[in-house]
DNA sequence: CCAGCGCCTTGACTTATATTAATTTCCCTA
DNA sequence: TAGGGAAATTAATATAAGTCAAGGCGCTGG
């Protein structure tokens, strides 16, 4: 614990608790572990808390008013999260599920806010925070409505294929879920994938994907 | 200008600040005068202020990668706007320019911040603005993403009778305006405009729409 | 009063994407 | 090692919406 908690002051607002505050943040902090799946928080629910995410990955996904589930962004290790209840009691806009096993440091508005009145540089961490996350939410919002379906893939395989490291990556989601994160279909993005073979710029086969022309792919997904 | 900053002191964050700070404040403000179409700030430039708009409207519009420009939302008379750069230094993310004559107040970061850090109860209401500012940004971006140009038209045409208080309203932008704001052509916004009056839903003419049936439009909106 | 301009209207065509359905491939387990 | 099920693939079709082009209407200023 002692551990991850130190690379938790290292982040922003929290950076600015001195020592004494911080030991008093790890009394006070609530642990939770989650397995595949499982829901730390879920969209309605008035939920006033602040996350830290010591191991695994979170998925903060929303079901639309049709009915369908979309996939915006996923908390990834090491990031704190601040739910939007913490700030206005209102419910919460979107649900955070486990994707794989999870252990999460919670803490409460009633923990956290007296000590972010007492510390101004602390609290003023937080709009900056809530700002960047607005425009990435802007950008991948923006994406959906207007990037095609093929620009959008091609920034997903190449997010992927930088994070990992190599010219090729192994797909660890089914092309249901990708379509899931693109708002699209498992169909459309398969007959895209093979579309970008036969154009040269991929060398598909069931679960892999390696890169053939990185600058075909870039252009793709600034394209229109 | 009494009045005007009378009614500022009522609002989130202001309402929090002492009489002495309060004077302090107005004698700190900026007064901005704008003209139709003229530009408070500019897409990409860094902004760090405040704003407090006394008299008319703001348009926040974006120019997309495609060059394409669309309006997001108005900032309406008596809002208070907190520009992203306040918080984080980067270019503004979009432009705000005036609809009509516009009078507008702005406190630059260097004189709002340290009355902040004096008073966080003040600054704890910014997080709580710029929550609900996400809440709305993605309401109506999904709208963008995820329902048909049906929807978002029917949607624009009730909010455009319930703030006129008839069941009727002329209609005082052009087709290519109120295009802009659904992100569609001025063609495809006539078009459905004299569908929804062959359904029956509406009447209008050049300039008149009328509501003929409030409860399929309502429909219209909802219904992906 | 009419010439011209901006806006609106309409039609024809194109394209991206959704949907449905049928078929194939792969992998796991009995 | 066969069978079953999940996932992937492919094809056919449907639909929403963008684009282009042409024409019409109504207002304004000379």
């Amino acid at each position: 614990m002692t551990d991850i908690i130190k690379e938790l002051f290292g982040k922003d607002v929290f950076s600015h608790f001195p020592t004494d505050v911080r030991a008093q943040l790890v009394d006070h902090s609530l642990s939770r572990k989650l397995v595949e799946g499982e829901h730390l928080c879920r969209q309605g629910e008035v939920w006033p808390y602040v996350v830290y995410l010591a191991e695994g990955q979170l998925n903060w996904s929303m079901v639309s008013s049709g009915g369908k589930e979309h996939q915006l962004f996923k908390v990834k290790n090491g990031d704190v999260f601040w739910a939007h209840s913490i700030f206005d009691d209102q419910p919460m806009p979107a649900s955070l599920s486990a994707d794989g096993q999870v252990l999460a440091y919670l803490w409460s508005r009633d923990t956290i806010l007296p000590l972010l009145m007492k510390y101004p540089k602390a609290m003023w961490d937080i709009p900056k925070k809530l700002t960047s996350t607005m425009r990435s939410a802007r950008e991948i919002i923006y994406g959906l409505a207007f990037q095609p379906v093929a620009s959008r893939l091609a920034g997903y395989i190449l997010d992927n294929l930088e994070s990992s490291g190599q010219d090729s990556f192994t797909r660890d989601m089914t092309l249901e879920e990708i379509a899931k994160v693109l708002a699209t279909s498992a169909e459309v993005v398969c007959r895209l994938l093979y579309q970008f073979q036969t154009d040269g710029i991929l060398k598909i086969t069931r679960t892999q994907i390696s890169l053939e022309d990185q600058r075909a792919l870039e252009k793709l997904r600034t394209l229109s």
